[in-house]
DNA sequence: GCCGTCTTGTCAAGATATTGTCTAGGACAA
DNA sequence: TTGTCCTAGACAATATCTTGACAAGACGGC
């Protein structure tokens, strides 16, 4: 195996805590691993401590991942990162996205994906993590919230973590401030950290090399940025190039942003804004001025608010990640269809070209 | 290694305490770690006292930060500053990123970084990081921005990323869109990655210790965020511990999360927006609400169109991030001996130890 | 089905290592 | 004089290490 030339991803200075955050994996657990199986080899230090590289900190992740799809660890340890990562692309490719960015070292490669469903362990462990992140919540714990988060979004894989605790997690935060156990000021807190977290897990999981783009954004006088950031990580952690441009953007610069970039896709989150006039407009707008190879869907609760208004514009609308997640696929798999909700194809006139320069 | 020539445009004038409030960590901790771990190497006034420049303050600060992800300093210490923040940001996809885009030229360009932090020439880099920040905005290249905003936060100190860069930035920005030289997408663009960066600033600059808090927002109506962002940057750089909430707080929340957190200051960021109603009437009863011996600071335009109700309201009005600065640090001095007329959660009582963790 | 064996994660105890804080005695600065 | 800073050493709190034991399942044979 060729050896990265990349100093600060060679140092070994990883003291056991830190394998331990970033695998999800207790300190037991890597030192029995390394004494029964030899998964790793860490140095040690002048005084006897081990020390982990991040490519043994990659590898001890890779392994755990696989021993939660079913494998025993006892077999599992033998096998190459090769063997191991394709192992575990087909049950869960996202993986291969969000541990790139921690890890700083593996491919980018595998981005497509079959099954989609986490499955139940994962959902499990989404509880617990939505469990205690709802406590530092309600403590008014915002830097343990952050941390929290980040190490959820890499213990789970990208899409559990959007899927089955941010989703969740901002809907309980909802509840509770609705019945009063919560106070306004505590989703402003969930909020401003949730923003953070995802927009790090969005850039982190943008495959950097030219792929499919796709511009995430909110329409003018939208100002509820959480579902657009929520749309931009799902669609980065399933393999797209995003570009987030922030919210209440109007529509000559959307256009003008999908343009430039060579966009495949637009997403735009609408929220419920019922007897809003303006997004209607701005929506109506947009098709006019967008060129028409270019999908738009329509994500959150502001696409059903807005269903004529939708279908006019030949917009998909998602009912949830999951369905936003499937139309992209089906938009990146050659077809230039969107399904819309209503099943009639969307979208798409292949004749007119889009004019790049 | 090279011993470079320390430029004495650089003065290394700050004594010890400066450096504890900068960098949230006791006075034992920085002798302790000099002594043990030569982590810098503070120059000694006539009468033997240790005399710290930006740039140790910087490097202190950088460990700081890097000891709270689970390192040890004892090998934290040996690391350079790019090896240190790429620890603190293992999130370095975008590093990847452009290499593998431009993957033409060798990656030797890319990690044989230059000048660290030349004294009179802080100016000049932050002058070049400009023009290439800039060029990345014209060609619509947000990737290539995002890289280079987080580089030059590394490179150039953080007041000088500040000063010398983000603010000079938006206003070319903001002048080349008035001039039609730059298209509002471009800015929307800009302002996207900008808002990004800043807040990956704060949350690094932020003391994880216990410290002088400061609650960082926007009073409702106020949609526009990058000042906020800019000012919780500057303060979490300056050693305070930031809370930032995000836009368009009511006055109910942000009192609530002042007393919560137990802050000690609040700055709001007011944009210009003259003949505003809503912002005086918030500022009023926010003031009506707030504890006494809360200082309010207004950052931005807004303060100037609103003076007169600055004035009632007892706020501070810094005319820009030095003058914030400023502010800042008399409450930090002052306020030693400031008793606290409201009992609410005595926070950080400086001057003795504080508890790590 | 039942029972022994193997696998695997967890825990405990006793010893070291690492690190932050504190004390004491003295010097410097305003 | 008073407050800040310096050095050196002592000390307490964590983190980690090693060895060994053990419980819960999984598995295979009867």
């Amino acid at each position: 195996m060729p050896v990265p030339a990349r100093t600060a991803a060679l140092a070994a200075i990883h003291p056991i805590q830190v394998v331990t955050r970033r695998t999800g994996l207790s300190a037991d657990v890597i030192r029995v691993w390394e004494k029964r199986y030899g998964v790793v080899t860490p140095v040690r230090s002048a005084g006897g401590r081990r020390l982990y590289s991040d490519a043994d900190i990659e590898r001890l992740r890779l392994l755990a991942h696989a021993t939660l799809s079913g494998g025993t660890i006892g077999r599992l340890a033998a096998l190459s990162p090769e063997a191991l990562a394709a192992l575990i692309a087909p049950a869960d490719a996202s993986t291969g996205a969000v541990t790139g960015i921690d890890a700083a070292r593996p491919a980018h490669e595998a981005v497509r994906r079959p099954s989609p469903v986490p499955g139940g362990t994962a959902m499990t462990a989404a509880r617990d993590h939505l469990d205690t992140s709802l406590a530092a919540i309600t403590r008014f714990d915002g830097v343990a919230l952050d941390l929290l988060l980040r190490r959820a979004a890499i213990a789970l894989s990208a899409e559990a973590f959007l899927d089955a605790l941010v989703v969740p997690l901002t809907e309980r935060i909802a509840a509770h401030v609705r019945d009063g156990t919560l106070r306004p000021a505590h989703r402003h807190l969930a909020h401003a950290v949730l923003r953070r977290v995802l927009d790090h897990v969005t850039t982190t999981a943008t495959p950097p090399l030219p792929s499919r783009d796709v511009v995430v954004t909110t329409p003018s006088g939208q100002g509820q940025e959480l579902g657009a950031l929520l749309a931009a990580a799902a669609a980065a952690a399933d393999g797209w190039r995003v570009t987030y441009m922030g919210p209440g953007l109007p529509a000559e610069d959307i256009v003008e942003t999908v343009e430039r970039i060579g966009a495949r896709a637009l997403v735009l989150s609408l929220g419920a804004a019922p007897g809003d006039r303006v997004i209607p407009r701005e929506l109506r707008r947009l098709r006019a001025l967008l060129p028409g190879d270019v999908a738009v869907l329509l994500e959150g609760a502001g696409a059903e608010v807005h269903r004529s208004v939708t279908a006019e514009i030949r917009a998909a609308a998602p009912r949830d990640l999951a369905e936003m997640r499937e139309q992209l696929r089906a938009l990146a798999d050659g077809s230039d269809d969107v399904p819309t909700s209503d099943g009639t194809a969307a979208a798409a006139a292949p004749g007119r070209g889009r004019g790049r320069r």
